[in-house]
DNA sequence: CAATCCGTTCAGACTTGACTGAACGTCAAC
DNA sequence: GTTGACGTTCAGTCAAGTCTGAACGGATTG
């Protein structure tokens, strides 16, 4: 794969995890950004993302801070530089998933609310046969994740 | 619980259940509209949706129609009436968490493309090894979602 | 102190897409 | 054929929320 070839498919890798992370309820650009520095080893500064994802200062900022406080990028320092870079971190991988599982979880307790509340005994069945499923599906999907993260030293 | 707090508790969940399908990526209607079912044990015309749920008749028409499409509702119709009337349909639960799922795997293609577009060797690793991650959740959510649907009669 | 470099914040412009309501097509009854 | 009850479609309206760019505050340097 040639260089112009290679910077193409960055290009649409970045588009794609940011329409994925705009799924996800974040912006297309917290999206980009993130795409941009799944592909890099290094830290990038503000600046740099700005150039890199087409976005102004004042996005990229707002953006890197959101997505920091959701774990999924770090914030590095480097002595004698004033700038702040970023890079993915640690603990992505656990966080956007347990982000994930937390949604089905909400789903689960909204169910269950429902069949508190409702009056019909077939509902109330049907509320919580979906309930005991995803009690079933959460308790699996923790425990693979659980496991999966302790035999690769992954922490979350 | 007197009539007056079940009316507002199934309010409650309704829009509850609304929010939760708008992150999904559907209209808060269309949740309103699932939420509203999900509390009824009998099937709803059109217009019974649209006093519910106070949206216009085309939105209902609209949504309803995009819920069935996706299996999540059940259009029913009857002999003498040529109303159309939408219920909860079986396989509702088997096809929601399906589409989460399929969340997973559109996630995990991207970013196994991304490795592949890679040329740095950290960072290969690095989406490699989240690739792993959720071909080993991916399998297990499948294999839980079957075993479940097979133990208690459920189709997908 | 002035000059400069950063990151943050915020008011406003702009885009997107949900929602409505009216028009339309269809069918059945009379 | 006419009327009325339905569901669907679509152009237009409106609101929500993203994005920008300028202003700002704080820190550093000379």
């Amino acid at each position: 794969m040639d260089e112009q070839n290679r910077d193409e498919a960055a290009a649409r890798f970045i588009e794609r995890i940011g329409q994925i992370v705009e799924q996800d309820g974040l912006t297309r650009i917290a999206g980009r950004i993130f795409g941009y520095l799944l592909l890099s080893s290094e830290a990038h500064s503000l600046e740099d993302l700005a150039k890199a994802v087409q976005a102004s200062k004042g996005s990229i900022s707002q953006e890197t801070r959101l997505l920091e406080r959701l774990g999924a990028l770090e914030r590095v320092t480097r002595a004698g530089d004033r700038r702040v870079f970023y890079q993915i971190g640690d603990r992505m991988m656990g966080r956007m998933v347990a982000l994930r599982i937390e949604r089905f979880a909400q789903l689960r307790e909204a169910m269950a609310e429902g069949s508190r509340v409702a009056d019909d005994a077939a509902v109330r069945a049907r509320l919580s046969a979906f309930v005991d499923f995803h009690d079933h599906l959460l308790s699996t999907m923790r425990e693979a994740q659980d496991r999966w993260c302790r035999g690769h030293g992954i922490e979350t």
